[in-house]
DNA sequence: GTGTATGCAAACTGTTTGCATGGAC
DNA sequence: GTCCATGCAAACAGTTTGCATACAC
């Protein structure tokens, strides 16, 4: 289910959009799955346009703040982020440990009204596995 | 629930123990709820005993491997550390918002066996909401 | 006496920010 | 022409590490 790459005018909440800000979503389409803030700034390099880390760090958080770009998670210290198209719904992310693709999911969350005495109000949740491909590498025992 | 604290030398694994390794397990033991390095150096210090950051890191993380302590999250930037009594079963935390009490608690999630197509295999969950008594002063309005 | 814990300061990582400049509209 | 985005380098926070010294056993 490839997230369509809009036109990166939409994508900062029609706001004014640079060469370096549209090889940056342009980027962030190509990449497959969460990646890193540095993973971005490589892949916008590799399309012919130079971005600093500082403005690649500043279009991100435009571009979280839009809606566009999620962030679903850390990778080591680094954060992850993925474009998700659930929009504002209540959701949390699958995150496939080979390949690193995630998507939306239900929440998998059933807590009993009061949880050990708690009220619990909020909760954050992640979960990781093996996306349909991948798993089919792997029974195949590639 | 308070959770007793055991002596030092068992705190480590009954390796070798110095004052600021005993006044670092005092310490904690003082400190209610989660708390970070950085609180628990304070708290160290106000014991009069002087241990520096590098000392106290190196602490927690022994700690951390003996399973003395637990990382149960992060507040802001900073790891958050707390005791916790459930041993190594499967368990999460929940987390009082108002007074950063911890407690350990049963795992909520239901994943459907192949939810998305993906086969979970793992997962990170922390509750946050209320504790008991953050509750009642909550609703006495105080 | 041996070996580990300590302290300090320097290194390190990911991220943010100040400031002068260039580009979008 | 007005503002915002850029780039660079410096600042930052939390954490880790190198190294000589001090202490537990």
């Amino acid at each position: 289910v490839p997230i369509p790459c809009d036109d990166a005018r939409r994508a900062f909440g029609d706001a004014r959009v640079s060469s370096q800000r549209r090889a940056i979503v342009e980027a962030a389409c190509t990449l497959r799955g969460a990646f890193t803030v540095e993973e971005l700034t490589e892949a916008t390099r590799s399309r012919d346009v130079s971005a600093g880390t500082a403005t690649v760090y500043r279009a991100v958080g435009a571009l979280e703040a839009s809606g566009w770009l999620e962030q679903v998670g850390k990778r080591g210290e680094s954060a992850l982020y993925a474009r998700c198209d659930a929009g504002s719904r209540h959701h949390h992310h699958v995150v496939c440990e080979r390949c690193g693709r995630v998507e939306a999911t239900e929440c998998p969350v059933r807590v009993s009204p009061a949880d050990g005495g708690f009220v619990v109000t909020r909760h954050e949740v992640t979960l990781y596995g093996l996306c349909p491909a991948c798993m089919q590498h792997h029974e195949q025992g590639a």
